[in-house]
DNA sequence: AATTACCACCACTAAGAGTTGTTAGGTAAG
DNA sequence: CTTACCTAACAACTCTTAGTGGTGGTAATT
């Protein structure tokens, strides 16, 4: 009965050590034991197993029963998990206040110039970022081309997306004809939706201002993107989208149906 | 202009080094700085700027204009703190459901005897948990005795009560009379209220069977409790409850005004 | 030649892994 | 009842490692 390696990882991440992960898998796999089976088949050394195991109890992962021998009982797996969370998420929350409390004021007093120029952008970890900064900037008008919307990407737009219609942005969006029609579904809740055979790349245009245009992604380059706060390239961006718009299909929700 | 020594902590906990911490405050405060700049003012040594730096931007808290000298600018704090939070939350998450998966049908398919003895628990934090876990495992009748009710106890506990109430479990609550007249309004709302005088630690009683009895605080020692799934136990609380329901006054709403 | 950008290495620290030894409760034989 | 002995419980240390702090030097631009 063994556990997979990430699943041991998991634990190690969420805050356990090695050890520790080991005496409670132990537990949970075998059941509530003493201290001497835990280390037998465990492997733990002796002498360490009460040190882990009263970390374990001060964690909120396992319960004794006093007596000698002292017996073990693990928690349950969602019991722990969820009091880590809470635990997690609480002092991230203090964290994130006290930064912006005392950073914020700072960085908005200064008026720190935006840099108006373009960079590059490398990795999708940091794409996503500035999309999103770009998203939520959005006031007035966005404009969305993209070949594929991965269902991670689609998950994290949505409640963006949904927010910048209640805030009565215009939103444009022109996809592949290929994608799922759910999503297509999905999507023109948001905003006018087309479709179109042949596209390359993506992109977004945010209030003539700010674009965002993904190049890479194809062979095995990571992913590479403009970004942009110059009004030039939002200029010239905006120009081939409405292009692209013309060459776009209306996408109705009622071709569900007909079709 | 210095930050005060909480929001570095706060920085180094939330993910970056002491390095990053001073490179990312100068920026704010100061501005838009090259890398010499943030060397002389912050006493980093210069050549470990770029490094330093690089890491910020791959984390997400600066941006790079390229040309030499690169000039280096912050992010918004609010952007790049909210970045950060969806990173560990969406980690969180993946860890959570990752471990779930794999131990709790172990854990359930075994049908570990809950250990059906008496346990104490020390400290505030493995209080908090067992309370709610109580709470969550309640599903027929609660009952509360408390003299006070701490804020934030008080948060942790809306929503569970909230839920409870939802699920047709009879509460009864009995608190001290020196409360304070909103808390007293709101708990209320949850189910049946009394009022005591006399009040001394605290206790919960779930379902005839769990109960939690609270003792110390008092002094400079640490928290202590009680706590049993123990049928014999939980009778005896209830008993000593039901008492004590009898002693105490019902409060209605209506005394908010009458007085 | 003088900055700017960067690389490679060492030192220190702290947390975890692993070892040894000590104390306390329990048990069996004298 | 005492003594001898065993194991449970735990304390105190060394060792290892990864991450950070810190110092030099080298390649590239200007």
């Amino acid at each position: 009965m063994s556990i997979s390696e990430r699943t041991k990882k998991s634990l190690r991440d969420i805050g356990l050590t090695g050890y520790e992960s080991m005496a409670y898998l132990h537990l949970v796999i075998s059941g509530p034991s003493p201290a001497n089976q835990i280390s037998n088949s465990t492997g733990l050394p002796y002498s360490k197993i009460y040190d882990v195991l009263a970390n374990l109890e001060k964690k909120g992962w396992v319960e004794v029963e006093s007596g000698r021998p002292k017996k073990y009982y693990p928690k349950p797996p969602s019991d722990a998990l969820e009091a880590r969370k809470l635990q997690i998420e609480s002092s991230l929350k203090k964290n994130i206040n006290r930064i912006m409390g005392e950073l914020q004021p700072l960085y908005s007093k200064k008026g720190i110039e935006e840099r108006p120029d373009i960079s590059i952008v490398r990795g999708e970890f940091n794409i996503v970022i500035r999309l999103r900064e770009i998203l939520n900037k959005s006031e007035e008008e966005l404009m969305i081309a993209t070949v594929s919307l991965p269902p991670t990407l689609l998950e994290m737009l949505r409640p963006i997306l949904k927010h910048l219609k209640s805030m009565n942005v215009q939103i444009q969006m022109i996809v592949k004809d290929d994608v799922d029609i759910h999503v297509l579904n999905e999507l023109s809740l948001f905003g006018e939706l087309k479709v179109k055979e042949r596209m390359f790349g993506g992109g977004i245009i945010s209030d003539r201002k700010r674009a965002l245009l993904l190049l890479g992604g194809e062979e095995d380059s990571e992913y590479l993107a403009i970004c942009s706060d110059h009004i030039g390239l939002a200029d010239l961006s905006r120009e081939y989208f409405e292009y692209l718009w013309k060459e776009a299909k209306i996408w109705k929700k009622s071709r569900n149906f007909s079709k």
